[in-house]
DNA sequence: TAATGAACATTTTTT
DNA sequence: ATGTTCATTA
């Protein structure tokens, strides 16, 4: 094995020798000394440690360019992975510019999931399924689950299938199938756990279905299982690249291990301190442990950082030092020194939102002795969700444009769903999951009798529900208005069915058909709640993405994998995001409110999983400062309403662990004392402010520009031209929409600030231009 | 069967 | 506080 790796590796540096000789590598000189090292050192293992903002996927780019240049793979003989779908475009376009010409031939860059999916396609029948299976994503899952929970007798109030999907998916995470099972797992759900493990990979092969824990873990199975299959795709993938190396989980470890086991050619990305989806599966053990798994390995760190100023790297250093079990990295900037980082403390959470909606409209306008910065320029990035609440309330009554990034995805909404459950059924009428989910949606009066009495015939007769339903109503079964109903549904599907092919019909007009004669479309037009304008905009944009495909099948087929749908918007507005969604993005100026310990670090992370936890929720604090170029402004509350209860609660740890010689302690204007002097009894000077606030240089710059009005008035200026319009467009008692809080009446009219009691949301002061008048909303 | 209210839980979520 | 899910009613 020795032998043969240093014969292979040697054989490749001298091949490289050559290569090198005869073509040039202009493009190796934009490197730096470690990109370039990466980039040149091809054979055998690599681990490129990239610190955040070290151009690692300029490194790796280069990488694979170098690779075709030098003669060692062609474009096909490279197996690059990521995690997203977004990281994988952007590989690909990226090379293509380092080329010179678009990368088409790369057919093995993509992430894990996708990969999968073609591996799996060819070699479907080695785990018993059809090369055509359908992949299941978590909704399929879940409704799939509870039923073989409700069938085993279990109390699923105790023992919630949510649960279940989750260790389910730990296991599949871990490689772990139902016959490899380790005896420590036997007590998992009530004891329950490894026989519904069976039932429900049982079922799967039964639908032809895999879920996405599947992709990787039969593949790997495959590979354990048949190595002719193994090996062939050794050869085959001659070089092999991984981003994100720290997010892979066992599974994803032993599917590189094994296809990397021959030639070692294998390049790992990624940075130990930015491991934040261990809760997820993903095993920072996997890179902590890399040279151990290939010995002999190259380590190559990239700390050189091309984003942020030496504030800020100072501080995430400070933070992450915290750590232990760090491969150890320093980042280092040849930039300007520019803004220390900002640290302000808050009364409460309301308060915190209010400031930072002030600080950025102030920012914007260039008025905090700091160049301008646009909308676009700023992000707030949050540790939980929830916390987005507060920011979005403020901003909308305050008339400040802003984006949330995350939340449900566009394949993942509710009426999306439905709507692609009815093409699933009118392309494949087994689809018993999807016949489930729209039965009686719109509602058709079938409740869970009827239901249950198509299950049993179905049953009985062993075919597909549809079918099954079919038999039903020739039997009389059913009878009555829910018989109409379903006699049309049925009809219809059938009828749909027919013009799949039909070439009089294209397929998006097939689509809006559909949606419109199964009464889909009419649900949601009479529906007066808030959001059933936006589900119908939604609904159009569904069809218009059919337009980008031949017919509906290659659309399904692709939907499944392609979960992000980055709605491009328009117009300039502030960030709003989790933490977690902000890594590998950055911006000039970042927010980073509600560092209070429990709430960040996260309570239920440390008591979960202790040491580790913290170590994570550290890691998670790190990416966040170094998502910022030049501001970074942290900011906690002493109060916080958590689940309705008022809360008081300490500034985070992490506070603490921010060098004091790159911090500047602001005050919150107004309030002196007042919202500092909360903080400070719940434990605040003992804390972070160590040095007195009064004497802190942030105050001193308060003071010395004492003429400025520091509460500004933050929507008047820019938006006066629309209010003008604003106010004679509204009048009191008129009935209006609003995109969040839906109907409501206007009670009265200060300026351009409107009153408004809304039917739901309650009353509520909005800015006009965020109103529309109830009669013309969308659609 | 659909509508109502009580009980409940409530981090992060690349595919 | 709020949204969801379940069980009970009409």
């Amino acid at each position: 094995m020795n032998r043969f790796d240093e014969s292979d590796a040697f054989e490749g540096a001298s091949l490289s020798a050559r290569a090198m000789a005869a073509r040039p590598a202009p493009y190796l000189d934009d490197l730096n000394p470690e990109q370039r090292r990466a980039a040149e050192t091809l054979d055998g293992p690599v681990l490129m440690l990239a610190g955040a903002g070290t151009g690692k996927t300029k490194a790796l780019t280069t990488r694979i360019v170098h690779l075709m240049n030098t003669g060692r793979a062609g474009p096909g003989d490279i197996l690059a992975v990521t995690f997203t779908n977004k990281a994988a475009r952007e590989m690909k376009e990226r090379v293509g510019r380092l080329l010179g010409q678009p990368a088409e031939g790369m057919p093995w860059l993509g992430t894990f999931h996708s990969i999968c999916v073609k591996l799996l396609r060819r070699h479907a029948e080695l785990v018993d399924l059809k090369s055509n299976f359908t992949i299941l994503d978590a909704d399929d899952q879940l409704r799939l689950l509870k039923q073989l929970v409700q069938a085993s007798g279990i109390d699923d109030k105790r023992w919630p299938a949510r649960m279940l999907a989750g260790i389910i998916d730990q296991w599949k995470n871990r490689a772990w199938t139902p016959d490899n099972l380790p005896a420590s797992e036997g007590s998992a759900y009530d004891g329950k756990g490894p026989a519904l493990y069976h039932q429900y990979q049982a079922r799967l092969k039964e639908l032809n279905a895999v879920d996405f824990g599947d992709l990787l873990l039969h593949v790997v199975t495959i590979f354990q299982r048949h190595d002719d299959v193994l090996r062939q795709y050794q050869r085959w993938f001659r070089y092999i690249l991984v981003d994100e190396y720290q997010d892979t989980n066992v599974a994803q470890y032993l599917w590189l291990r094994l296809l990397a086991g021959g030639h070692k050619n294998i390049c790992c990305v990624g940075d130990d301190d930015q491991s934040i989806y261990g809760w997820r599966g993903a095993e920072v053990g996997n890179i902590l442990r890399f040279e151990k798994d290939f010995p002999g390995a190259a380590v190559i760190r990239l700390e050189q950082n091309y984003r942020s100023t030496p504030h800020i790297l100072a501080a995430a250093s400070g933070v992450i030092a915290g750590n232990r079990d760090r491969l150890g990295k320093e980042l280092w900037t040849e930039a300007q020194e520019g803004e220390k980082l900002r640290l302000i403390g808050h009364w409460d959470g309301e308060e915190e939102a209010r400031w930072i909606g002030e600080e950025i409209d102030a920012m914007q306008r260039g008025t905090r002795g700091m160049r301008p910065y646009s909308l676009d320029a700023m992000a707030i990035l949050v540790r939980a969700s929830h916390q987005m609440r507060a920011f979005e309330d403020r901003f909308l009554t305050i008339g400040l444009p802003y984006r949330v990034i995350g939340g449900p995805r566009f394949y993942e909404r509710l009426e999306i769903r439905d709507a692609m459950a009815y093409f699933r059924l009118v392309v494949s009428p087994a689809d018993d999951l999807a016949f489930e989910r729209i039965v009686n949606t719109p509602k058709r009066g079938l409740g869970d009798k009827a239901q249950q009495k198509i299950q049993m015939t179905a049953r009985q007769h062993g075919v597909p529900l549809v079918e099954g339903a079919r038999l039903l109503l020739d039997d009389k079964g059913i009878t009555g208005k829910a018989a109409g109903e379903l006699r049309l549904l049925i009809d219809g599907l059938g009828r749909w069915g027919r013009m799949v092919g039909d070439a009089d019909i294209s397929h998006v007009e097939l689509a809006e058909m559909i949606l419109d004669e199964s009464g889909y479309t009419g649900m949601w037009q009479n529906d007066k709640t808030p959001e059933a304008p936006g589900r119908l905009e939604n609904l159009k944009e569904l069809v218009k993405a059919l337009e980008g495909f031949e017919n509906l099948q290659g659309f399904l087929e692709h939907v499944s994998l392609i979960m992000d749908n980055e709605a491009g918007e328009e117009g300039e507005k502030v960030t709003l995001m989790t933490l977690h969604a902000a890594k590998g993005l950055e911006f000039p100026a970042v927010f980073l409110p509600g560092w209070e310990d429990g709430l960040f670090p996260s309570q239920r992370s440390m008591d979960e999983s202790g040491v580790r936890g913290l170590e994570e929720e550290r890691r998670l604090a790190y990416v966040g400062i170094t998502r910022a170029e030049e501001v970074c402004t942290i900011s906690f509350a002493g109060n916080r309403r958590v689940y309705g209860q008022w809360q008081s609660q300490m500034p985070s740890r992490f506070i603490d662990e921010l060098p004091e010689a790159h911090v500047d302690v602001l005050t919150p204007p107004g309030l002196y004392g007042g919202g500092y002097g909360a903080a400070a009894s719940s434990g605040i000077e003992s804390r972070a402010a160590e040095a007195n606030v009064y004497n802190s240089p942030g105050w001193r710059r308060l003071q010395a520009r004492g003429a400025e009005r520091p509460l500004s008035q933050p929507s008047e200026a820019r938006h006066s031209v629309i209010d003008l319009q604003a106010m004679s467009a509204h009048t009191v008692g008129e009935r209006v929409f609003h995109q969040k809080f839906g109907y409501g009446a206007i009670i009265a009219i200060e300026g351009d600030k409107l009153e408004i009691a809304f039917e739901k949301a309650g009353t509520k002061k909005v800015v006009a231009r965020f109103i529309t008048g109830a009669d013309d909303v969308p659609f």
